[in-house]
DNA sequence: TTAATTTGACCGGG
DNA sequence: CCCGGTCAAATTAA
């Protein structure tokens, strides 16, 4: 690998090494759930800019405003938390992770299927952009109302060269993709299975289909309708890439895995912070059964908290 | 008939 | 008020 890219990757690497270690030492300290969501969301943040750079070969990372470690105190009080959850919600949207790529189409093949980065996405918006030659694309997580996921990328086309598309991606995926999801439930025993708790949301209307476990049609296809066609100049995408799609938790109280085998007395809903880099076919998370929930995008319970206690 | 895209309206921040 | 981002009704694709 050329230098040229090398160092921002190890810089990037290096950075996540340096958060693991600070959310370490504030393991035994007393520490504010929001302080550590947002340690660990810088921590995701780079190892999933390192693996970008390295499953593609590009390159570029802009916007995250660098971390302040005086930011983060492990005295950060926790009751800040009680009366101020519409704050939080504001804070979230700032601090969500943000980072582009920018990616060349491949000039000859114009056969090639529709992009696929691992995710699926479905396009809400396009606007045209001061001085921008090209408009830009606005897509959500598929999964948005099923699972909360919040994830979004908007997709441009460069002025200079029309065969480069820069993506901007903000907020990581707290869905679980649909390969993911059979292979949950395939290795859920099947008692555990039953015990899936599946909350009808009654408060919105766009959300009232609830949760579906059968997989069906279309689940599995990733379009990026923009672009008709066109491929990565760099080969590597799909298996190993969706290996890594699972990650709970990290930017946002929308989507929350309650385990029976946590105990988690003394905090009313914990959030689970997990990701599961996992590079074979056996995530823990999916080992151990849990019950998927709503919670809206404002930051709204919608469970029931009487169903909690049965998987705390 | 359902799901995805298109596109003008709408909204909030600067 | 302008601009970028999102919503949602209408339209098109599956």
């Amino acid at each position: 690998m050329e230098t040229s890219k090398k160092r921002p990757l190890i810089n990037e690497l290096t950075q996540g090494k340096e958060l693991t270690n600070q959310l370490k030492d504030y393991l035994d300290k007393p520490m504010s759930a929001e302080a550590c969501e947002f340690l660990v969301e810088k921590i995701l943040s780079s190892y999933e800019k390192a693996l970008s750079m390295l499953n593609r070969g590009i390159v570029f990372d802009e916007s995250q405003t660098p971390l302040s470690f005086g930011e983060i105190s492990p005295t950060t009080d926790v009751s800040d938390l009680a009366d101020s959850d519409s704050k939080n919600v504001f804070k979230k949207r700032k601090t969500m992770a943000k980072w582009s790529e920018q990616v060349k189409v491949c000039s000859g093949t114009m056969v090639e299927g529709p992009l696929s980065d691992g995710y699926s996405w479905r396009k809400y918006g396009q606007k045209d952009i001061l001085g921008a030659n090209h408009p830009r694309a606005y897509y959500r997580c598929t999964h948005r109302h099923v699972q909360g996921c919040l994830a979004t990328k908007q997709v441009q086309r460069s002025d200079e060269d029309s065969s480069v598309f820069e993506i901007t991606y903000r907020g990581r995926h707290t869905c679980m993709q649909a390969t993911q999801l059979s292979k949950a439930l395939e290795k859920t025993p099947k008692q555990e299975q039953e015990n899936i708790h599946v909350e009808k949301p009654t408060q919105k209307t766009h959300m009232e289909r609830g949760f579906s476990f059968k997989s069906s049609k279309g689940m599995n296809t990733c379009e990026d309708g923009l672009f008709p066609s066109f491929k990565f100049d760099s080969t590597p995408i799909e298996t190993e890439k969706l290996e890594n799609l699972f990650y709970l938790g990290c930017d946002s109280t929308a989507f929350i895995a309650f385990n029976h085998n946590l105990h988690n007395s003394d905090s009313d809903v914990s959030e689970m912070m997990n990701s599961t880099p996992n590079s074979g076919s056996n995530s823990p998370m999916m080992d151990m059964g849990f019950s998927l929930d709503y919670v809206d995008f404002d930051g709204d319970i919608l469970f029931d908290i009487t169903d909690l206690e049965k998987f705390v």
